[in-house]
DNA sequence: TTTATTTGACCGAG
DNA sequence: CTCGGTCAAATAAA
């Protein structure tokens, strides 16, 4: 209703998350063309990763962030399995204190043996800026913001906050959306596999809160050479492995865009191939489809109308 | 070198 | 004052 600087901010956020998924549609429009011809396998693998991109990217825009990249359901879990699975995945946004910044949350479970680096992923590169002790909290909060916040301005930030009495739950707070076009390190996902089941992952997660909430390189080492199979050479730390990772988002779910229904037609032009994906590329051709308000369009399945009563 | 992380200082809100 | 968030200098990594 009452559009003012969250308003904006949402607007944004359209704008970002229809550039992101026009994006990836070509890339995907491309893959399927490649796929009749016999198109170098690099190739299509580098499309496909693209797609994944800008899935990943999308998602966690929407604070939705699912495990689409690859479904593995991770069973063994020495406690994993708690009541909190219960998908109740809500992204929640909010806009209280800073800029007015839409602000959502994910929670991140990570399976035993999964790097945590790797499983707090989300395709975005993040440069951390602090570490606080909270309150009550047995873990350090992490902050970061975007990588290239300073270079294009990008305001997003995310916190990260393990939990308390479940060391493989981290929650994290994004605030502000992207507004870089980042596709750097998105490790893509790998096939997980699951190694050694036991292991006193609860002693090292606990380590590894105390050393460094977000980097907990070092303690899973011996477990790297068993992920050299992966393609993708992990820019920094080595945190291969990664999928383990159970998302779940809390607060308010925002269901799931995939409802948008494009339309066939709409789908044969976006040849539009932006690869840079201007902002002014903003409603490229019919691009600008379902997404003229992707959250209305949401809303039929999803309260997303409880949602902009958050930012408004 | 440049870029990223660590960490205590700093600051505003309450 | 405390607390949560950010800054920035020192340090580490690349």
């Amino acid at each position: 209703m009452e559009r003012n600087s969250n308003g904006r901010e949402w607007e944004k956020m359209k704008k970002e998350l229809n550039e992101l998924m026009t994006e990836g549609r070509d890339y995907a429009q491309q893959l399927k063309s490649q796929l009749g011809s016999t198109s170098s396998q690099e190739s299509r693998e580098h499309l496909a990763k693209k797609i994944l991109e800008s899935y990943h990217k999308s998602l966690t825009i929407m604070n939705y962030s699912g495990e689409l990249d690859q479904v593995s359901p991770h069973s063994h879990g020495t406690g994993s399995p708690k009541s909190d699975d219960s998908d109740h995945q809500e992204p929640h946004i909010i806009q209280s204190s800073k800029k007015s910044m839409p602000r959502w949350t994910r929670k991140v479970i990570i399976a035993p043996g999964v790097v945590i680096d790797r499983a707090l992923d989300d395709g975005f590169s993040w440069r951390k800026y602090g570490q606080k002790d909270i309150l009550g909290a047995k873990f350090p909060r992490g902050y970061h913001r975007c990588t290239y916040r300073k270079s294009k301005g990008c305001e997003a930030t995310k916190q990260v906050q393990r939990s308390n009495e479940d060391p493989m739950l981290f929650e994290i707070i994004y605030r502000g959306i992207h507004s870089c076009s980042q596709a750097s390190n998105v490790g893509l996902i790998i096939p997980v596999q699951v190694l050694e089941p036991n292991q006193t992952q609860e002693q090292e997660n606990l380590e590894i809160g105390k050393a460094s909430l977000d980097t907990g390189h070092h303690n899973y080492n011996h477990q790297a050479h068993l992920h050299q199979t992966l393609n993708y050479p992990l820019p920094s730390t080595l945190n291969l492995e990664s999928n383990n990772v159970m998302l779940q988002e809390k607060d308010h779910n925002i269901g799931f865009l995939g409802s948008t229904s494009y339309s066939d037609a709409n789908y044969n032009f976006l040849a539009s191939y932006d690869a840079g994906s201007a902002s002014h590329s903003t409603s490229n051709s019919p691009s600008t489809i379902g997404l003229e308000s992707p959250f209305e369009n949401f809303g039929p399945s999803h309260p997303f109308g409880g949602f902009g009563g958050f930012y408004s």
